[in-house]
DNA sequence: AAATATGATGCATTCGTATGCAATACAGAA
DNA sequence: TTCTGTATTGCATACGAATGCATCATATTT
């Protein structure tokens, strides 16, 4: 057993033709006559032939892998985006090289590692990459791009993201037509695009108001940091003195907030506290929660993903691109809308 | 700009020795003095020489590449399982080529791809995959391994589950435990492994205590399927003639199954309905569920997968194994049991 | 029938690295 | 000093498929 798999000179050998045939055969739109392809092709299924990955990369310089770099799939945004994503890449003949970034260890190291597989584009989903990096990888025409934040490296680098601002602005105004007069905002990462984003549109709109945001906590975009930042907010006993609403600034948190009301400090949602947060993951429609959101588009991010991406590998002249998507409320139970 | 990358052809000559002495200097063990080392380092360093991962995986036959097949990964028990196999490989450099079966598509001919990688091995998350396929994989050398599921397919083929029987009697046991009388039991996949052992092993125990399931439906393993399920177990108006307690076959399901309940049913969780789940996932221990589940050790499963992939890739006269990990019952609010 | 265009095929080379083998250098031993 | 052994090194080749170029066969035109 363990019989060495077959290569194109052996089918070749019990076909007649040469190898070059073989490869002709394989080959979309290349020169062979339909008798040599069916002789091939013949071959081929007799000895199971599969012609090799490896050394077609090799020698016409595509893998056509695309590395996709993670970091917490805990976030049910993360994996819904990496399920669809892979399927759309391998509709179109793509494969998904995974790569979790991991908070120990040195991701520009890994992502040279990458490099050496030669993928041909890399989709960044949440860490984000340094600067000398992105330019190596400019340097070998190896197309980046920043998913669901901005690039802040100049022009190598592509990025697909959403209207944050334009959502920050919606969750305002859900709270303010509601009539609540202390909004809280408990944000992400500080240092995030989505975060400031976010922020930014959401005190805006709420300066229109005549309004500035009654509290301010860190989650961090973690589940157990989201847990510390509600309580921080709401420890206050006497109800005037906590914001009777709240924007959170993904639904990740807003859900480990809304535990938190409801569990620890005894709140009741939205009676007490409205809650609203951003991404409309599957869980904010959980019956259990009822989250408002801020909807991304995540198939829309996810074509233009897929659509920049072969853009720029079938042509390296293409500049890059920075594609921002419309957002949309979607309102239910925990900002009192009807369920 | 788009230099093409460096070559150990250029480094030898920059530092003046030959090819193989670059090579040599990036093999760990090679023959090499240490002065020479130094000075291919160093030149590779000014040329920013990586070594090629694809020409060298064309003549070592070693790709360093896992393939991680996995289909919904809405169940968040996939998510967190990926996202530490992928960190556990990465430790051990390998990297993961993550493949989304799709419904329509055929599962074996995408695998057959992922063969044209050179994948050193293939872990399959959920759906499983042909006797054939799993022939051609085990004539190539390439070890695959069936996580959380059981193989029917031989001695070929490595598996690593919990102990899923034991599962389904804990969940007897507690149910029993808290003097149910009318048990009912939502399944997931029919022809699932992890479904059949878990109905076994929770039926088993049952009639040990002299009860028959009193009512069953059949959940699919989907969240939509679930609340079908459920609707059907439930619809009774007279408490008798409707379960008092319900074993899901995952958590993923029962989460929806408590949704149900409460949402569309009016039923009180564990009042009127005791729930317990299967797999502990992350949102089992969200507050508002609060979800008993019987926990599968998750980490453990995947050094587990780890250790035989690397011990079947390094030497393949390793024979298939199959391990069965034990299971724990965690106790939470949806049985009833303290908070 | 001769001239030209078109399609099919094979030869030889290439991609970038690893490795068996022979050649060399240098050490210590006799 | 000469010989034997060991550590380095380079040469040449292999991995498996793609492709430019030349060749040859067939179809079309005049």
């Amino acid at each position: 057993m363990m019989a060495k798999a077959a290569t194109s000179v052996d089918v070749a050998k019990l076909a007649g033709v040469s190898q070059s045939a073989v490869s002709r055969a394989y080959t979309p739109g290349a020169s062979v006559a339909e008798h040599t392809r069916s002789k091939v092709m013949d071959a081929a299924r007799k000895l199971g032939y599969r012609p090799n990955a490896i050394a077609r990369t090799l020698i016409t310089r595509k893998s056509r892998m695309i590395a996709v770099v993670a970091s917490y799939l805990d976030n049910q945004f993360y994996p819904v985006v990496i399920e669809k994503l892979s399927q759309r890449f391998q509709d179109d003949g793509y494969h998904v090289l995974l790569f979790i970034a991991q908070a120990r260890m040195d991701t520009d190291e890994f992502l040279m590692q990458l490099m050496q597989y030669h993928v041909d584009g890399i989709v960044m989903l949440s860490a984000t990459l340094s600067s000398g990096l992105a330019k190596d990888c400019a340097n070998a025409g190896i197309p980046v791009l920043l998913f669901n934040r901005i690039a802040q490296l100049g022009g190598t680098v592509n990025s697909v993201a959403s209207d944050n601002e334009a959502g920050g602005r919606m969750a305002a105004q859900a709270l303010l037509a509601a009539g609540h007069k202390r909004i809280g905002y408990i944000a992400g990462m500080e240092d995030s695009s989505t975060n400031r984003d976010r922020e930014a549109g959401f005190t805006a709109e709420l300066a229109v108001q005549g309004q500035r945001v009654f509290a301010r906590t860190v989650g961090h975009y973690s589940f157990a940091g989201a847990q510390t930042a509600a309580r921080q907010m709401f420890q206050a006993s006497d109800a005037t003195q906590r914001p009777s609403a709240v924007f959170v600034a993904n639904d990740h948190m807003a859900i480990s907030v809304m535990d938190t009301l409801r569990g620890d400090l005894k709140l009741r949602v939205p009676q007490d506290v409205a809650v609203i947060g951003f991404d409309n993951v599957p869980q904010a429609a959980w019956g259990a929660y009822s989250l408002s959101s801020i909807e991304q588009d995540a198939q829309a991010m996810i074509e233009a993903t897929v659509r920049i991406m072969l853009e720029q590998i079938s042509d390296d002249t293409v500049l890059a691109q920075h594609v921002n998507l419309p957002v949309r409320l979607i309102e239910r139970g925990s900002t009192g809308a009807a369920v």
